[in-house]
DNA sequence: ATTAGCACTCGTTTTAATGGAGTGCTAATA
DNA sequence: TATTAGCACTCCATTAAAACGAGTGCTAAT
């Protein structure tokens, strides 16, 4: 038995019912608000064959289908292939989102913390954004400024733009020259190196050259290495967890309970970022159904992610996480055209 | 009818069972075990007296006894009275919160996220831990650096060692010399400034000592308003969101649902801190319970906050955020240890 | 002033009864 | 051969009734 025309307009027509209601859907529903006129009872033959087949699931004798997470596949992939190509058409979200974008107030963070938000209220689904990560490691720019007279400012900045400030404190006063010293020392021996290029050997060198200055190199060093370490975790922006009350399935006390955990330990969302960077397809857009995401406590829900990149190599991914029965169309629509606009908006901005 | 050391004992017991449990607490309960030797008569006389006195109410006739708001009140000013002075005896969950502060990886943030996170596992309630605000508004320091021909790096550096970076994009790289007067012009007009004193006029007058420069002027200006514009809206980090889940009362969805919000939405956890501040009884301490709270999403919640204080006046708040049947007597001296520690630990630490 | 005793209240839990949505199967129909 | 009407059956959800039990308030005795 194989599926044909009619069993996909069928699964079709109960996996909407399904996104609307949350409850299972009977065969008399589908044989009333269908377009297809057949009785309930041819109904319950297609819908006795779909079951067969694995897309839709009885969760009780007695009760109508609901979609199981290969039917959700099915219909999601489905739905992508018709969709390809009518995706320029900007919804209002996404406008209000260009808005947001050119109103840009250099902060990366805060316009990213807005983006998050305003995605969670207009799709009533829990909403994440991750920083885009650096892929450029030289080191740019370093340099020791004296700000007060035993203060010294330490600023490092690495390619893509990545500003790392510390304060040095110092026992005696350092002089113009010494300072002066001290900064060609440090750029002509670092500028331009891969952060991973310096080794011990390097920096004891550096230190001899220093002489009784050495510590303030150690310290300058250190302030390096906090920059790997920075660029290790992810920043990740979430939003709307409250939503997740408003879907049943997943509000009961053990459920929520974790999923909100999840998103304030934005640690473990770097999981869903990872995979979503390493499985492209393609369309910069991933889809995972219940059991299908990486992050086990969300193995009921689903979560669509879109991979989105600035000029230099910069990488982020925005997830939409909600349950399973999740506006599908709506969701992927939206990041779709978010993205490529997130994709072009950048590289103009850049250029002007 | 008022209130005899007898009362206040069958009080006393009554809060500290309901703490325990959640449920309402009869008068056989307070009889068996105590060590007061009354039969449940005699308490349920007793009872009927402190639910005259607005300090117990009974949920619905033939339930046993919870605290009312006003019980909970003097419960807890007694409370603190008794523990006033024994403060000293530092705990298990202070111990490790010190070892935290002296690894201390420089930056505040990681900091304080690390901290609320711990005081959430130790005592099982949310946590909001208030960034300190700076109060010297005094620029310290203003560099103009190039970092690539057409890339300039701006640093600002306020009193109290706020740092601010910006890159600004120019048309036409800069030779040495203009950049050293441009530095020149800044410092010289701006250094030692409280910001509030920058206007109009003093602007127009840097732009016009610039020349064609004045664009960059501009936009260093910008970075100096963002300076200002950051500092009032106060970082606040949250952890533990998820605990609320393990108190029934707060815990249906409803509720649960407000409380997530707030506590993702930091920006309505800013009354908390401005209370926090204002309300100051001499003890750095502040215990807002159920309706007393600023905060109307947490009319069902109790709050306990301690302002803590570090170095050159920057103040800010640490609040623990459950139940009204919260464990004040833990709650409050493990923030009482906790803030005397940040008190002094930093202050120690600048010196050396 | 304290206590034992008892009738009474009222929320919670348990059990039973009812309703109804939905299925699977069979026999009739086009 | 595909579709449909019809019917018995299942099982969850809802409602109703009953039993339970923790706790009270009051009275009378100590």
């Amino acid at each position: 038995m194989d599926l044909d025309e009619r069993k996909l307009k069928i699964l079709k027509a109960i996996i909407q019912n399904y996104l609307e209601t949350g409850e299972p859907v009977g065969s008399r529903t589908i044989s009333k608000y269908t377009d297809l006129n057949l009785s309930s009872a041819t109904i319950r033959n297609e819908m006795s064959d779909l079951e067969e087949l694995g897309l839709i699931i009885q969760p009780h004798t007695s009760a109508g289908r609901i979609p199981s997470d290969k039917g959700y596949r099915l219909y999601v992939d489905q739905m992508m292939l018709e969709k390809e190509e009518q995706l320029n058409q900007a919804t209002k979200e996404v406008k209000e989102m260009r808005e947001l974008l050119l109103e840009r107030e250099d902060k990366m963070e805060s316009i990213l913390k807005q983006m998050a938000k305003m995605l969670a209220t207009n799709t009533n689904y829990a909403t994440m954004i991750s920083a885009p990560q650096v892929r450029g490691n030289k080191l740019k720019f370093i340099q020791l400024s004296r700000v007060e007279a035993t203060q010294l400012l330490t600023t490092i900045v690495v390619e893509g733009n990545v500003i790392k400030n510390t304060m040095i404190t110092v026992d005696e006063p350092l002089d113009d020259e010494t300072l002066l010293k001290l900064n060609i020392l440090l750029n002509t021996n670092l500028n331009g190196l891969p952060i991973e290029e310096i080794n011990l050997a390097m920096i004891s060198k550096l230190k001899q050259q220093a002489g009784i200055y050495d510590g303030i190199i150690a310290e300058v060093m250190d302030a390096v290495a906090e920059v790997i370490k920075e660029d290790e975790n992810i920043e990740i922006y979430t939003s709307g967890a409250n939503n997740i009350f408003k879907y049943p399935e997943l509000a009961d006390n053990q459920r929520a309970s974790e999923l909100i955990t999840t998103f304030e330990e934005k640690q473990l969302l770097t999981e869903l970022v990872q995979g979503s960077l390493t499985d492209d397809n393609g369309t910069g857009i991933q889809v995972y159904i219940g059991n299908e995401t990486p992050v086990k406590t969300m193995k009921d829900c689903s979560v669509v992610t879109a991979t989105y990149e600035l000029e230099e190599g910069m990488k982020g991914t925005i997830g939409i996480i909600g349950p399973r029965r999740m506006d599908y169309d709506k969701v992927i629509s939206t990041l779709k055209t978010l993205k490529s606009q997130l994709d072009t908006i950048y590289k103009k901005d850049d250029k002007g």
